[in-house]
RNA sequence: GGAGGCAUAGCUCAGCUGGUUCAGAGCAUCUGCCUUACAAGCAGAGGGUCACAGGUUCGAAUCCUGUUGCCUCCACCA
């Protein structure tokens, strides 16, 4: 009857079988129809990205959740797709075209776009097909790309949208600028990273009459303070390339250094262009000298200010970060920002402008895609007018707010709302080519109307101006495309087609969707701004539950990156630990919000655990099994007993299972399910219900071990889908087909639960005294117990006989020379066939008396003090008054052993 | 500069509205075992002033205040 079972799990032999299995009897794949809908939409990761730990652990977690929901009887759809990521695309498509020795610049928008799409076809599965690898229970019959045409409609439909309610505009502003990727960036999308740079002290002089003018009210009394007169003015900068744009300098109007310079003029050094020095509040007095350089053209605060003030807008860079021919110094036209910055500090130096150079530590933005440092550029680029659109809209704070959409962990609530309180402008346009192409129609005169086709436009047009005299031929489309996220903020949407006329089928029964599971990160890109067009085109909040995860750490708390090369790569993992393992290590210790840590022995931890449940399915799956009726009623009613046991423990566990999973604890939940597993169905019920050598089962045992193996592959398998997939076919012998990711999950059922625990503790302590005395587990003790309570033993004696190799028990009868052993209240007495110290047995039981008196003091003091009596529970002080007694009554029970030594 | 969070065993974390399921779990460590399911295993053991200092209370890991250290997000004075 044994089987012939490997003695170790093998995952790649079983994971790929049933992977296709699932996909063959379309188990992911949901439609509409009358039962509760569950859904998932997936975080579409980049069209080119390869998966990495993050979406191991970003998607397990969905796994687990729509797993868990297919099973409960709901129609769960976890619907995949990628996103196309423009900028990110661009780069990648961009440098692929430079290794073939093509340049972007010498391509048509047409041709770059068929080779972007090339790549996309080659490149832009292998993430999909990664999860699958992953076990991912996607429906993939509805994979989307944010890019394909019906999307895009969409995306274009939306804008038209936007712009006809007036939270669209155009306008010249100062956008974060890519100088790589050579486009602006919305605020999100510059990273501020710490950075070790200097902060040069620059000297301007001033102007042969602006000098004079000063002697001169010097010379007169007029000037109000003692100061030294200079010839020249210092600021301070860290960026000396940028004085070439230089628009004025600015003082603070209250600094008493300075007042005397207000409305002079000074010389920029080596173009000499005369600058006045104009006076603001803005200016911070204690930083460097007080003075500062605006440079309008290239920086945000100084733009403002020249604004303020009238200033000359000078921009000395190309879009690539190159200086232009208006920085006016042949040395550093057509050469790049950093490289200017180098060469004119030396000359400045040379020259002698430079009065100091300090070290100095300041943040500098950068491009979330390409690295670049982000250029502040003054260009045309479109917005959306988010205070608008947030006023026309406040259930995208308040949803939030009220947990009508939930945040877990809740505590992301506070950022959520400090980023919506401060809320700016969106800048969605792009200068690429990879996305969706602005639907706006430029006349040669650059009048412009917003439409979905150009014969559209003509139509606007005509609307617009009553004597519109140009053709269709004239109309030239927006060069530029718009943000990525401009799309993604559609996809819980966009993936059920819910902004076309037809086939509202599924948008009507899927949306909102349920849970979504993503970075923190990507909280504003991302989740606020599907908060914002769920509310705004279908009325309604995208979903119910955010669950944001962690990042996955290494062991040294670095971020798991391509660069460090500290993460492993998930398909190798999976090829040496199994699926299973893999996510089980992922999840063992990732508390929503928490950074994971992760280690590759976490994995192996999992592999482990794999491994166990399949040796005892081995086990189970090797019994002889005989009739009842073979057996004697004694060792039937034993087995019943442990079945009880068992069947009381695990509704009590999958209470709590259940419990810390709607929480999404679910690293909490799937410990308890290990532990479940390990401790309980494996070290306790298989080994009290386990024959002897060479015996055989009884039947009704075997069914309920049964009954109860698969109870456990079920609470497993949101977790681990392809053991318990295998486990749960072969151990219930299901020849109809089925499978287990559609079979329904255990309720927690009545369960009549009597304590083991005495009996337990008693096993744990005989096992402990034979292995400090070094005993062999073969050899037999006889032992007495002595209790006031015998019911908390005698049904249970099969137990103690078999799991502690006990031959006899004996109760509440002498037992000299016995070593005793403390179990709960009670003492039992152990025979041992080597001579017993009963000088050091003594000794023993002195201690523990001596702590019983010290224990009883203490319940003493308590109950003593009139306003623990007074204030506490009275369960409580009842509580501590049987805590007394107890220890009294044992104190009685070892002084009676102590008589006996 | 603003906001939030964290500090419990060697590591990773549980400990809800203060009171024996309050000092826990898993891993790691140590000891003894290849005991016919499993050495990817079995049976045990050791290990913590609950960051520090005050306070509230009959009672504090838990509540309050302060200190220190760390993390995240936001803002960005050149």
């Amino acid at each position: 009857m044994t089987k012939e079972i490997s003695k170790t799990y093998s995952p790649q032999s079983i994971e790929d079988k049933w992977y296709s299995y699932w996909l063959s009897n379309k188990y992911f794949h949901a439609t509409p129809d009358e039962r509760e809908p569950y859904s998932i939409v997936i975080p579409p990761p980049n069209v080119t990205g390869v998966l990495h730990m993050g979406h191991m652990l970003n998607n397990t977690i969905q796994d687990v959740l729509t797993r868990r929901a297919r099973m409960q009887g709901k129609n769960a759809c976890w619907v995949p797709g990628t996103d196309h990521a423009s900028i990110a695309t661009e780069a990648k498509v961009v440098q692929m075209l430079r290794e073939r020795g093509i340049k972007k610049s010498d391509l048509s928008r047409e041709d770059f776009l068929k080779y972007a799409w090339e790549w996309k076809e080659k490149y832009g599965g292998i993430i999909l097909e990664q999860l699958k690898k992953l076990g991912a229970s996607c429906d993939w019959d509805r994979t989307r790309f944010t890019m394909e045409p019906s999307l895009s409609e969409a995306v274009i439909d939306v804008f038209i949208d936007l712009y006809n309610k007036g939270l669209i505009y155009r306008e010249l502003r100062m956008v974060n600028w890519d100088p790589i990727g050579k486009t602006a960036l919305s605020d999100e999308e510059v990273i501020f990273k710490d950075v070790n740079s200097k902060l040069y002290y620059i000297k301007y002089n001033l102007t042969e009459n602006s000098k004079n003018e000063i002697r001169n009210s010097k010379k007169d009394g007029n000037s109000n303070l003692d100061i030294r007169i200079s010839d020249f003015v210092v600021i301070a900068t860290t960026r000396p390339e940028t004085i070439l744009a230089d628009a004025a300098i600015c003082v603070n109007p209250n600094d008493d250094r300075f007042k005397h310079l207000i409305g002079k003029k000074a010389l920029v050094p080596f173009i000499n262009r005369e600058i006045e020095i104009i006076a603001d509040e803005y200016v911070a007095m204690d930083f460097g000298t007080g003075c500062l350089k605006v440079t309008p053209a290239h920086d945000k605060n100084d733009y403002d200010l020249g604004k303020k003030h009238g200033l000359e807008v000078i921009d000395i860079l190309t879009e690539e970060g190159f200086l232009n021919e208006k920085a006016q110094d042949e040395r550093y036209i057509g050469k790049d920002r950093f490289a200017v910055r180098k060469q004119i500090t030396i000359d400045l130096e040379e020259a002698g402008f430079i009065e100091k150079i300090e070290e100095y530590k300041n943040q500098v933005g950068t491009s979330e895609r390409t690295g670049a440092v982000i250029e502040p550029r003054l260009t045309l680029q479109w917005w959306v007018d988010m205070k608008k659109f947030l006023a026309k809209n406040p259930q995208v704070l308040d949803a939030v707010m009220n947990d009508e959409i939930k945040f877990h962990p809740a505590n992301m609530k506070n950022t959520y709302k400090h980023w919506i309180d401060n809320i700016k402008d969106w800048c969605i346009s792009r200068q690429l080519w990879w996305g969706q192409q602005i639907p706006a129609w430029f006349v040669p005169n650059g009048e412009f109307v917003v439409a979905k086709t150009a014969e559209q436009a003509m139509i606007n047009f005509n609307a617009k101006y009553s004597n519109f005299e140009f053709s269709i031929s004239d109309l030239k489309q927006d060069e530029d495309v718009l943000d990525t996220w401009f799309s993604s903020w559609l996809w819980p949407i966009s993936v059920f087609d819910g902004f076309k006329e037809e086939g509202k089928e599924d948008i009507k029964y899927f949306y909102p969707t349920n849970d979504l599971v993503t970075a923190p990160e990507i909280m504003f890109f991302w989740v606020a701004r599907m908060i914002m067009a769920g509310y705004e085109w279908m009325g309604q909040k995208p979903f119910s539950n955010v669950y944001y995860t962690g990042i996955v750490r290494d062991k040294q708390r670095r971020k798991m990156s391509k660069s460090l090369g500290n993460s492993p790569d998930p398909l190798d993992l999976i090829a040496q630990y199994g699926a299973d393992g893999v996510r089980m290590g992922m999840l063992i210790c990732s508390p929503a919000g928490n950074d994971i840590l992760f280690d590759e022995s976490q994995v192996e931890q999992g592999r482990n655990f794999a491994n166990k449940i399949w040796n005892a399915f081995r086990l189970v799956k090797g019994l002889t099994i005989k009739p009842d009726t073979d057996f004697a009623a004694d060792l039937l009613a034993s087995n019943k007993i442990s079945q009880q046991w068992f069947e009381a423990r695990f509704n009590i566990a999958l209470a709590e299972i259940e419990e810390k999973c709607k929480d999404y604890k679910l690293s909490e939940a799937l410990m308890m399910i290990y532990k479940l597993i390990w401790d309980d169905y494996c070290a306790w019920y298989l080994e009290m219900i386990k024959p002897v050598y060479g015996e055989a089962l009884n039947q009704s045992t075997y069914d309920q071990t049964v009954v109860f193996f698969e109870k456990l592959m079920l609470v497993l398998h949101p977790f681990m889908p392809f053991i318990t997939e295998e486990i749960w076919q072969e151990i219930t012998e299901r020849k109809e087909g089925g499978s287990i990711c559609v079979a329904a999950y255990p309720n927690v059922e009545t369960y009549n639960y009597k304590s083991l625990q005495n009996t337990f503790e008693t096993i744990s302590k005989i096992r402990e005294l034979r292995n400090s005395k070094g005993i062999s587990p073969k050899e037999a003790f006889e032992i007495v117990i002595k209790t006031n309570q015998t019911e908390l033993y005698e049904p249970y004696q099969f137990l103690i006989k078999k799991l502690a190799n006990v031959s006899s028990i004996q109760f509440n009868k002498d037992a000299p020379n016995y070593v005793s052993l403390s179990v709960s209240t009670d003492q039992v007495f152990v025979k041992l066939n080597i001579e017993i110290d009963a000088v050091a047995e003594a000794e023993k039981i002195y201690k523990e008396i001596e702590y019983l008196i010290g224990f009883m003091a203490s319940v003493d003091v308590k109950l003593s003090n009139e306003k623990f009596v007074a204030n506490a529970k009275p369960e409580l002080v009842e509580k501590e008054r049987q805590k007394k007694e107890d220890a009294l009554a044992k104190i009685e029970v070892l002084k009676q052993s102590l008589a006996g030594l």
